[in-house]
DNA sequence: GATGAATGAGACTTCATTCAT
DNA sequence: AATGAATGAAGTCTCATTCAT
C-alpha cells in the first residue's frame, strides 16, 4: 500500500513501466540510504542496486537531490495516509491521536528502511523535509490535544507541549527498541504510552472533575 | 567552563596560543556543523571561518575526522561533567535524575551549537560517538530509575522504558522550543516533565501504597 | 607482442575500446616515468599526456599505485615470456642462459621506456616489484649456472656469484650504450659477454680437464 | 675520514660550529634517505632526526634540493678521494684499477647509508649527480684500461666496454651481498673479480704473447 | 530512451618554504 | 641566528552529472 507497491495501477502501459522503474530506483535508494546514510551513497551504487545504468537514473530524476526528496516525500505521504486512514472511524480527539500513533508505529515497523532514514538522517538535509514532517506531526497532534483540552478530556496543558512529549516519547521508545534490534517490541509502544502518559493525564482531569463536583 | 573557554589557563605563552588556536578551530567548526551539518562542511570553510589557512588546521588536527571527534568528545564530556556535578548533593535516585536532567538542559541552552549538532547529526556518524552518548545517558537514567523502583518511589515499570520516555520527552521539548527559536523556554522543561511525567508516576505509587494500607 | 599492443584482439567493440584506453594510459605513463621518474610524475601529467581527463584514469585504475604496478607487472611478464620462449629449444644450461640474455637485451632494445624505468627507478618502489624481478632473474641464472657447474661445463664457482657478475655486466653495458644514445649497440652485448666472460670460464674448465686427463 | 667527521678541523670556533651543524644535518638526512628514500623523506623528519628546528635547516641550506646535492657531492667526493689515495703508490694501470676498486668497495662497506642511496636512488634525480658519478667512474676506469691495452697487459678490447663490465660486475656483487644483508662479503669482491674477470683477461694476453713468441 | 564512459569541480591531505617572534 | 607555526601550491582521489553511441 506504499509508494513502491503503487506501480501497477492506472495509466498506459508505458506509464506503468515508468512508474515501476521509478519505484525500483526509490526502493534501491531507500535500502542503501538506510544502511549507510544518504551522503555516503553514490548514484553509481543506487544504479547498481536497482540493476540499471546510471544514465537511467537521470531519465527519471533530475539528480540525487530529487531522488532523496521524492523518496522522503512519498514515504512521508504514505505515513500520513496511514495515519489519516487510521483515525477516520472516530471523532474523539484522543481516540484519533491513539489511532494515529498506532498507525505510525505500525508503519515504521513495516518500513524499517524508512524508519532508519527518518530517525538517523540529519533533519535539515534536503531542504528540511524531515524537519517539516516532524513539525507537521506535532501540529496535528497539538490540534487534537487542544480539542481534548477544550472538551475537558485532559487538563488544560499547552497542547504543543503535550504533543512534543507524546511524540518525543514515541521516538525515544522506537529508538530504544530499534537499537536492541527488537522491532517486535514496537507493538508494545502504544500500550506503554497509554499507561505512562495518556491515562495519568485523563485520570488527573477526572479527579479534578470529581473534586469540582463536590 | 567548557572546552572552548578552557583556553586561557596554564602553560607557556606559546602553549596558550596553541590552545587558543585549537579552540578557535573547534569553535568555527562547531558553528558550521550546527548550521549546515558535518558532512556538508569542508575543511576550507572551517579554515575561512576560523580566519586561517587550510594547512594550519592540519598543524592542530590529524584531519577532519579528528576535528569532529575532538569536538564531539569534549562537548559530550563537558555535558557529562555538568550532569555528574549537578547530582552530587543527593543520593535519592529520582532527585539525582532531576538534577541531571536540569543540568543537561541548562548545558544545551548555554551551548546551542552543540545542541544543534547533537540533535540533528546522524547518530551513526563519526564512529557512532553520539549514538554511544545517547545509549550511555539512557543507561544512567535507567539505573537510577531501577533504584527508584526498588525503593518503591515509582511503580514497577521497566526502567529502560521509563528512561526512553523521559529522555525522549526532553528531546521532544528541546526540539519544539529550539524550532521556535525560544531557547529561554528551555528552563521550563524540568517543570513540565515534573508535572506531566514524574509526579503522576510517583502519585500512582503513593495511591497504590495508600490502597495497600487499608 | 607486449601489453600495449595486445589491444586490438578479442572482446566486443566496447571492450576493445576499454583495453585501448588502458593501453593509452599505460603508454603515456610509461613514457613519463621513463623520462622524469615515477615519483615526479603526477596523475594530471599522465592524463594530459594520454589526452584525457584525470577522472578517466580512475575509471581504469584504482589509483596511481595500480598504474605503476600494472605497468611494471605487465612489462616484466612480457620480458619473462620473451626469455622463457627464447630458451625452449635447448636443454643445455649455458645455452639457455645465452638465449635468455639475448632475448632480454632484445626486449629492452624494443622497449626503451621500460628499460629506462627498470634501470633507473628505485628498486624498492612500488612494493619492490623491480627488486623482486632482479632477484628472480638472478635466481634463474644461478640455477642454470649450478647445472653447468655440475655437468662440468664451467669451473666450480659459486653460481650466485657468477649470476651476479653476468647480470651486472649486462646491466653495465646496457647503461653504457643507453647513455650514449646508441641502442643499436645493444645487439653486440651478447657477443661481448661471450668473449669476455663466458668463453674464459669454459676455457678454464677445459684446460683443467685436459690436465686431469694426463 | 668522511665529510661528517671533517667538522672539527680548521676555521674559527663559529665556523666549526656551523660545520658541525651542517654535518649533523647531512648525517641525519643520509640515514633517512638510505632507509626510506629521498622523496619520502620530509624536511620535518630531517630536522627531528638532527634534533633541531626546521628553520635551522634553511639557515644552512637553501632547500631540500641543496641538502641532497651537498650530501651526494660530499659523499661522492669522499669516495673519489678514497679511490685517488688508494692508487697513489703505483703507476701500473691495472694495479691502479685494482686499488680503486678495492677502495671503493671498502668505502661502501664503511658507509652503508651512502651505498643504499647510491644504489637505490634514481640516478636521474637531483640533476643527475649519481649518473654523472657513474659516468665519471667509467671514464677513469676506461682510461686506465686503455693504458693497459696500450702497454699490452690485456688484449685489445674497447676500454669502455671493459670498464662497463668491470663496474657492472662490482655493482652486481654489491647488490647480491647487500640483499642478503651480508656486508662482510664485500671484502671478497675484489678477489672474485680478480679471478673471474681480470686474470682471464691477462692470461689471454700472455697466451697470445706466448704464441707470438714461437 | 538506454548506456556507462567521460568529465571536471571540489574534497582531503602533505610538505617545502617563509617569517614573526 | 633560532624557532616552529603558518602558508598555500600541488597532489591524489571521489562523484554528481553529462553526452556520444
Amino acid at each position: 500500500m506504499d509508494s513502491q507497491d503503487k506501480v501497477s495501477t492506472g495509466g498506459t502501459r508505458r506509464e506503468r513501466g515508468i512508474m515501476r522503474c521509478k519505484g525500483e530506483i526509490l526502493a534501491a535508494a531507500s535500502a542503501l540510504f538506510a544502511r549507510q546514510g544518504i551522503e555516503k551513497t553514490s548514484m553509481k551504487q543506487i544504479a547498481e542496486a536497482a540493476d540499471m545504468s546510471v544514465g537511467r537514473l537521470y531519465s527519471h530524476f533530475k539528480g540525487k537531490e530529487e531522488i532523496i526528496r521524492e523518496l522522503l516525500e512519498s514515504s512521508i505521504s504514505d505515513l500520513e495516509r496511514s495515519a489519516d486512514e487510521a483515525c477516520r472511524l472516530t471523532d474523539a480527539p484522543l481516540e484519533q491521536l491513539r489511532c494515529r500513533l498506532k498507525a505510525a508505529i505500525e508503519h515504521f515497523k513495516e518500513h524499517m528502511d524508512f524508519f532508519m532514514i527518518y530517525h538517523n538522517e540529519n533533519p535539515l538535509s534536503c531542504e528540511g523535509i524531515i524537519r517539516k514532517e516532524i513539525e507537521r506531526n506535532t501540529d496535528i497532534a497539538a490540534k487534537l490535544l487542544a480539542r481534548a483540552v477544550e472538551s475537558g478530556d485532559i487538563p488544560p496543558e499547552d497542547p504543543y507541549t503535550l504533543a512534543a512529549i507524546l511524540i518525543g516519547s514515541a521516538h525515544g521508545l522506537l529508538h530504544l527498541f530499534a537499537e536492541r534490534g527488537n522491532e517486535k517490541a514496537f507493538d508494545e509502544i502504544p500500550g506503554i504510552i497509554e499507561r505512562i502518559l495518556m491515562r495519568p493525564l485523563e485520570m488527573r482531569r477526572k479527579k479534578d472533575l470529581g473534586m469540582e463536583g463536590r
